[in-house]
DNA sequence: TCTACACCTTTACGCCACGTGAAGGTCAAT
DNA sequence: ATTGACCTTCACGTGGCGTAAAGGTGTAGA
């Protein structure tokens, strides 16, 4: 199959200008030219046109792409591996940054709050930080992805007058939380009171309820400095306090 | 909590030349100059950077960056849910060009063949071909991810020789299958012995093995064209005795 | 056969988002 | 008092094209 510049360019979604300018580098010449001069090209410039999008798409500059392809230890299929790995590095690296998006919606409404350096997680493309980086995802591989995904998907899609509510929910739930916590007493009435609002207001973020899932959460919000930083913020130890009243609300262990 | 301009750099993972340029531009001016003329930058500058930063990622230009977060009917909330619908959009179109890049090595190494416009399926970025664009994702869809995933996973972490045993496996399937073939009988000798052998290969590529999978694999042989031609490249019609074959080998149905 | 129109060509200037000096001032520690 | 890590402005360079401008080519229809 032969293309022409416009052809091939409608194909692969690039410029024509583009094309001339790859043959004008000299990083994609055309298979050869006809007799008025028309770039012609051929399955072989197909495949190599493939290539350098591949290459592009990692955001390499086009003399580094031309010498990696023109060189002869050049191996396509091992390349292919290659390319696979770091679009794989790419995507992890865009869930991060869905993750911080998901985050800063929570911190904006008060759900969690966020230090100035998380708010530029997923951004770093390199491997600096890896620790810090993978912050989001432990959280996700501890917990599953259930709970974080559905508490963020949920209140994406929430109408205002459910929106006010859980407003409204989670203010009750704080002033209820902190009268328990000065009585010292996870199992107590106040405390029980606020694991059963804070229940409440779960359910409007969530589809389904399980004591579990529950419990879980309150686990997290110990162990998630974000969460804890949020509850603890008036008084320390209210996070802990919470998760207590919630174990024992829902019966956990 | 105040920044100098390499602070603030660091923190997002970006260059004093781009702060300095982000001021020129009247895009981030510093919360305030110091007595020495340094720039100082303070919290409302963080969020406004990140801002920025969550817009450069869906590669707007600066100017029309400015414009958005300018203009006074700009919600930082809504922003950010948009920028989860295109980050979420963006992944998809990643996924896709992930899958590109494992069928380009599927077709490399002969078990499936790919037409010129597949070549580029992923790299477009409009919304043009939708139904194409989709063909990837029905696919896994429909016979789950756990069939297109498993056997792309494993090729690509194949020694040598496991992948020499593969070729081997794979020639002598396809003898006996064009044998198998001419008997016209799914049923018979050959076609189950071609089916055994079909099962051996694909214990090269999978970790498990079930009835339904290998049964919904030979049924995607015949669905999925880019398999079908690879199978009926010397006789038509070998793809779907293929999927015979093994569906009575397998009992299915 | 003329004309329209969609192609193709080369040449050349422009642009964005910085990178990279150069030349010099500031700050904290030694 | 000196070092060295900061900061400043000014200014030129660059990559990967976009976008005319000026002209040649191919073919379908009047």
């Amino acid at each position: 199959m032969e293309y022409t510049i416009q052809k091939l360019g409608q194909l692969a979604g690039v410029s024509t200008r583009t094309l001339r300018y790859y043959d004008e580098i000299d990083i994609l010449k055309p298979a050869r030219i006809n007799s008025s001069g028309y770039r012609i090209y051929g399955k072989a410039e197909v495949d190599r046109l493939q290539q350098i999008l591949f290459y592009k798409e990692l955001d390499l500059p086009l003399h580094q792409i031309k010498e990696i392809i023109t060189s002869q230890s050049f191996s396509p299929a091992e390349a292919l591996r290659e390319h696979r790995e770091k679009l794989l590095n790419k995507r992890e690296q865009l869930d991060r940054l869905i993750l911080n998006v998901e985050q800063t919606i929570a911190a904006n409404e008060g759900r969690i709050t966020m230090k100035d350096k998380e708010k530029f997680e997923g951004f770093k493309k390199q491997m600096v930080e890896e620790n810090e980086q993978k912050f989001g995802k432990e959280i996700r591989d501890k917990y599953g992805d259930q709970v974080v995904d559905q508490s963020n998907k949920k209140v994406l899609n929430m109408t205002q007058s459910e929106h006010d509510k859980a407003t409204q929910l989670a203010e009750k739930i704080h002033t209820v939380l902190a009268e328990a916590f000065k009585t010292g007493d996870p199992a107590g009435d106040s405390a029980q009171e606020a694991a059963e609002l804070h229940k409440e207001w779960l359910m409007l973020y969530w589809h389904e309820y399980s004591k579990e899932a529950h419990a879980n959460l309150a686990q997290m919000y110990v162990d998630d400095e974000r969460f804890t930083a949020y509850y603890d913020k008036d008084q320390p130890g209210t996070a802990a306090f919470l998760r207590d009243a919630i174990h024992i609300y829902t019966d956990y262990k």
